[in-house]
DNA sequence: CCTCGCGGTTAATACTCTTTAACCATGCGG
DNA sequence: CCGCATGGTTAAAGAGTATTAACCGCGAGG
């Protein structure tokens, strides 16, 4: 029951696609199987049960985008002042077209590049994206802090990575701010009506905004 | 079956924030019925049905919205271009912080109204917020189409206004860039660790930067 | 007075769901 | 060839679900 083959791989991708479509709750083994060639009782050779899937799922998403992000900040520094030293673009694909840089800001600091990771993150899983913002009430108690430990990891991370941009922010405001970026950028699944390409760039612009020129008046 | 008595009105409340909570699926009527403090099948004397409490509160909440962005268009013009009179706030209470523009932009336009109206919305039903965007698949055929047209004519309403800010974006754009502000502003069910105020400041500010500045390079 | 509709009750029906049990094919190490 | 782990099957159990049925107290209008 432990490690991951690849018809595991499968049923945790297509049950994530599943469940972000129609909730946990509105998904039975049954129809997981079904969507896999299988038949219901089957999952039980791969799986504990129907929320051990669903906990699967939420551990791999969190755990991804945490160790993505850290890896972004652990350049050797803490990540506590603004990096002027190019950071990885996380091995996830495309992206090509990095933002050119004019005016007197760093244009290469950790917070520009968590952008483009989770960006890339949210439309390449976007299923991921969708039930780890609203599945994980859904598990059990281990389950759920051990998910929960990683979210919030990962929006401390982005946290610090703001605050040498906004300083005038209290740290729990800086918190609502990062989260309230996480709703833009976790919006793709709702759209999908542009290329991803224009998406992607359209995302990143607009969290770009949102979390550094939100100060400035209209 | 028809008139909104206070009973009804009470059940659609509490239903909306156990959907909110748990999801359409993870809610039974005895769990909605215990809440009110009656028991079970004593909601078949006001709705038809589970699905009918869902339907009725995806209704409303889609109505009071298009309602509410329609009344702040609709000042005689079309809304195509940018108005420099007075846009009404929309009654929802609070907002004395008005923006104080100092740019050559207009500072009272449609779009600007649209986001305080979504915003105090977002920050005072966010129940109604949450299900509009994740239970309207749980409809059934007739009630879904009901309140998707209100939800795209919503849109359609925000993509107008944002349309004179950013002539350069394509409809379908336009539309994704409208999407995204609605994770933004609709983030709000997430995070709630900062005043009612603070929240309202940071998300209108945030939303009008991803919206009208996002074109900017940092 | 009395009927009658309104809003509630509990019991029962007819599912559906998760999970377990019992059984079976197949490929592979010895 | 044997034994057996792997991954599958169907049947069944047991809990939980929405919904309906049958019944009841009660306040108001004739």
């Amino acid at each position: 029951m432990r490690r991951v083959t690849p018809r595991r791989r499968q049923i945790l991708d297509t049950a994530a696609d599943l469940f972000a479509a129609r909730g946990f709750h509105g998904v039975s083994v049954g129809d997981i199987g079904a969507a896999v060639g299988i038949s219901g009782p089957a999952l039980y050779k791969h799986f504990a049960g129907k929320e051990d899937i669903l906990g699967q799922c939420l551990l791999h998403a969190s755990e991804r985008l945490l160790e993505g992000a850290r890896a972004l900040t652990e350049h050797g520094g803490d990540g506590d002042e603004v990096r002027h030293d190019r950071a990885g673009r996380a091995g996830h694909g495309g992206g090509t077209d990095a933002p050119a840089g004019h005016a007197g800001a760093p244009e290469d600091d950790v917070l520009e590049a968590l952008i483009a990771f989770h960006t890339d993150f949210a439309l390449s899983q976007p299923s991921l994206i969708v039930i780890q913002e609203r599945e994980w009430g859904s598990l059990g108690e281990q389950a759920r802090v051990r998910v929960r430990e990683r979210q919030l990891a990962y929006i401390d991370v982005w946290t610090r990575a703001l605050r040498p941009h906004r300083p005038e922010l209290s740290p729990a405001q800086a918190r609502a701010a990062v989260q309230a970026a996480f709703g833009l950028l976790n919006s793709t699944p709702h759209s999908a009506r542009i290329s991803r390409a224009a998406m992607r760039d359209l995302l990143t612009r607009m969290a770009r905004a949102a979390l550094t020129l939100s100060l400035i008046h209209i």
